[in-house]
DNA sequence: CGGTATCCGGTACGATACTG
DNA sequence: CAGTATCGTACCGGATACCG
């Protein structure tokens, strides 16, 4: 035996590597965790995520919605109030989500201090 | 409180997010899973992984390799043999690895079945 | 077998400006 | 406050060819 399963997320067709390349991308991660506490509005979210535009909070929201793991719920208020929360399905992610991100608070700097001593030489300037 | 500590990989500064964001890639989880159970050369990743090329592996193991979760050993022998393995440090991503991938296994389907439910509409042909 | 270099298209991502 | 449209760039990622 190789040790790997028939529904491991290696083989191309899978939906388990449609579920893995869903989180791979810059925001994905820290906007699922963002939503991981509970409703959050837009603009709570884009305080919270340092560096995050307008444009890719949008988009990577409604690459969840389209996934089935977040909902939008818009208040027909002035000023206009509009609050994300995790689906049910979403909510399953949360525990892997938070698994991951514990890791990378613990080893952050583990990992910064291994991309410092190992700096890949740059192209010599000549 | 917000609910949100000071070490969180919310601050773009945080090296959290260098953790997170390190991971975000088509590839890299993947290939840490393929590396998770012990060590294992080239063609077997490449034969392992549907879809990945020579290019995309060998630029991922490098990466891995410069943030210290991965370690390059190369046999002197005929024909040539490399086998990677994770070390110490990777070693401690094993176990997020695993959860987010068996995540994937057991609601990729779901995942596949809310993009089949939500098919946002394509742009009128006319 | 393992690795690199090159070419090329698609798109992720950011800045800005505009709508409601 | 929330969201969209547009534009431009950088880089991801695949195909192919070549080297050790």
């Amino acid at each position: 035996m190789s040790g790997f399963g028939s529904g491991d997320p290696f083989l191309a067709d899978c939906p388990a590597r449609l579920a893995v390349e869903l989180i791979a991308d810059k925001w994905t991660v820290v906007v699922l965790y963002g939503l991981s506490k509970g409703p959050v509005r837009h603009g709570e979210l884009i305080e919270l995520i340092g560096g995050i535009s307008r444009k890719m909070l949008t988009q990577t929201l409604r690459r969840l919605e389209a996934h089935g793991l977040a909902r939008r719920h818009a208040y027909a208020e002035a000023p206009p109030r509009v609050e994300y929360e995790l689906t049910q399905l979403g909510a399953t992610l949360i525990d892997p989500i938070h698994v991951l991100t514990e890791w990378a608070v613990a080893n952050g700097d583990a990992v910064l201090d291994a991309l410092d001593a190992d700096p890949e030489p740059v192209a010599h300037s000549g």
